[in-house]
DNA sequence: ATGAAAGCGCTAACAT
DNA sequence: ATGTTAGCGCTTTCAT
């Protein structure tokens, strides 16, 4: 039987009484300088850090966790991983939340029902997680409500709770949009379409409010059968073009939901033989990487996923860490801007 | 000062005591139930359950992985997240170990430098990983090291290594690249280029032979001047296609390392004004969700996520959980094979 | 400022 | 088959 008395390093690994055995100090001496928490002198705080350096040693996390009750894990949950939007969001995510000690637990599963939904609030209880980022922009009622409920922290994009615990990410789409609509009015343009998002979608839903009033403000008329639904999918875009294809009177322009949906109506265009830009200009929105290599590259409304992930990741660190400076702060904002590239152009006919 | 025997419930988190004495049980029983290990009478088995799903409990994990040594986390590291069969990749895994009651810790950063790879495996170490899958293809070497210097077993693509600590998944090209030659050779294609991926990655250099073999087998002799470098980005695949367009003697058919080049070659080709598959057809490699949208639809050789992801969970699982169903197993193999879309057609020139 | 010791929630001997 | 108990490696009182 291996007591604690008898032992000494039997597998190698050192643990946090190897530390202060090597460095000729109490255990306790040994956290508190790791953790910075009560002030330890110079002297033995120096003689700690080099026993630390010299015996490679770092704490284990799960006794950490056990006894202090902080993970430093957070969560992070997403839907349509498809959609290149996402894992490059996850990316950004991951990034700051690492260089902040914490680590992260995906889920990018579909959310479809009420098993699925149980699963991701199971695994994020059990691993304690200090806050969830639920950035499936819609489906965040059902996942936010359960693990609310838990006492989880909470931020959102583009839901605003009422309730301390969670935190909402608010982009502004209307400047973008707005930069969008101007710019093709700018080329000559009156017959702009709009190929929305799914409606389950907060964010699609505002996507398009914006859309209608700054079609208005530009002294355009909104036109019913120019708004058609989409579900922010290649299929999606393809299939949303071809009924604006069919229509008599049609559109010299369409400004989709987000850049996947584009990139369907790119796809659609060419295969009713239709130029873009020359015939049709296309605008996407979020600037995923590809927009740069679609034919043509596509002119788009920014998002910046890193700015969106760090405000995600801020806001979740001040709920498990609350800081005077920022008390209360509950909204933050996260601008849009139009990224120009070649797939708009003025229209042919008029 | 909140001693155990004091304490009664002071948040409300039932502990393995509570669901204990509403089960009227020892705390060891309760764990014994939970764990399935030594044989506990139906009788107390059944009060047990009823009081775990009475109090919805479920255990801790940390306390759980700081006495067993387990911590049910399995690691996955990728790089070049901008290319959508990774997280694709990703995706699958975490479906396969979430459903076999693993949580898993993802890496996705780009692996550039020494101190990137110590903060990787910083990462993994801290959290006590059971197992890490690296997928990257190519740049395992270095974290490869460090890792299995730690004892970590490791599973990694098309690497095999002479350690009983590391599994191989190996990928079987020859088969889908075969396919792909034949395909095209039966078009009455003679003049086939192609667009490789980086020499330091592994998987690209298996997959240049496959091609080459291939080659020489369907009787066509090999131009060197056919095969051009690559760098398995979009970009890489533009600038590969110029490459192969300011040659005097044309090919009439190139295949892609993998799908993101061959996207680039469309790319590539159009601004050219070349018509694929009129004037060119094009193959790439992996069947990215994109490949069915891209203009025309991409012909590719698949390589399912799934299969590599499963492969890859199996793998760590056999290391973790020895079983001699399947000791020393420790190279598993999936396939490729071809799937036709529209970017293949005849050659116009002969 | 430092150390001793309790105990986080659980598993795994060991005892019965 | 079940219960008792000793820790897993750490943080955090409490005492000095």
């Amino acid at each position: 039987m291996a007591r604690r008395s008898i032992k000494s390093n039997p597998d190698g690994k050192p643990d946090i009484r190897t530390v202060a055995s090597l460095a000729r100090v109490s255990i306790a001496t040994v956290s508190r300088t790791i953790n910075r928490s009560t002030a330890v002198s110079e002297k033995l705080s120096k003689r700690v850090w080099q026993a630390i350096e010299q015996l490679n040693y770092f704490p284990n996390t799960h006794a950490r966790s056990l006894v202090s009750g902080r993970s430093r894990i957070v969560g992070i949950v997403v839907e349509n991983i498809t959609n290149p939007f996402f894992p490059e969001l996850i990316a950004s995510f991951e990034e700051v939340a690492v260089a902040n000690g914490y680590e992260l637990l995906v889920s990018s599963g579909k959310i479809e029902n009420a098993a699925q939904i149980e699963r991701i609030v199971r695994r994020m209880l059990e691993r304690k997680v200090e806050g969830v980022a639920v950035l499936t922009f819609g489906s965040e009622e059902s996942v936010l409500d359960q693990l609310a409920m838990h006492g989880i922290p909470l931020v959102l994009a583009e839901f605003v709770v009422d309730n301390p615990m969670v935190s909402t990410i608010e982009i502004d789409y209307a400047t973008g949009v707005r930069e969008a609509v101007e710019h093709l009015v700018g080329l000559g343009h009156r017959r702009i379409a709009y190929l929305a998002g799914p409606h389950t979608l907060h964010s699609a839903e505002t996507r398009l409010h914006c859309f209608e009033s700054s079609v208005v403000a530009c002294g355009l008329r909104a036109r019913k059968e120019w708004v058609v639904d989409g579900d922010h999918t290649l299929q999606g875009g393809v299939t949303g073009m071809q009924k604006l294809l069919a229509l008599k009177e049609r559109p010299t322009a369409v400004i989709c939901s987000n850049d996947m949906t584009a990139i369907g109506v790119l796809h659609a265009a060419h295969q009713a033989k239709m130029s873009v830009p020359e015939d049709l200009s296309v605008i996407g929105l979020d600037d995923i990487a590809f927009t740069e290599f679609t034919l043509p590259p596509l002119t788009t409304i920014g998002l910046s996923r890193h700015a969106l992930a760090r405000a995600a990741f801020e806001a979740l660190q001040r709920q498990a860490e609350p800081d005077e400076a920022h008390v209360g702060k509950r909204i933050t904002t996260v601008g849009t801007k139009l990224v120009v590239r070649e797939s708009t152009a003025p229209p042919k006919t008029r």
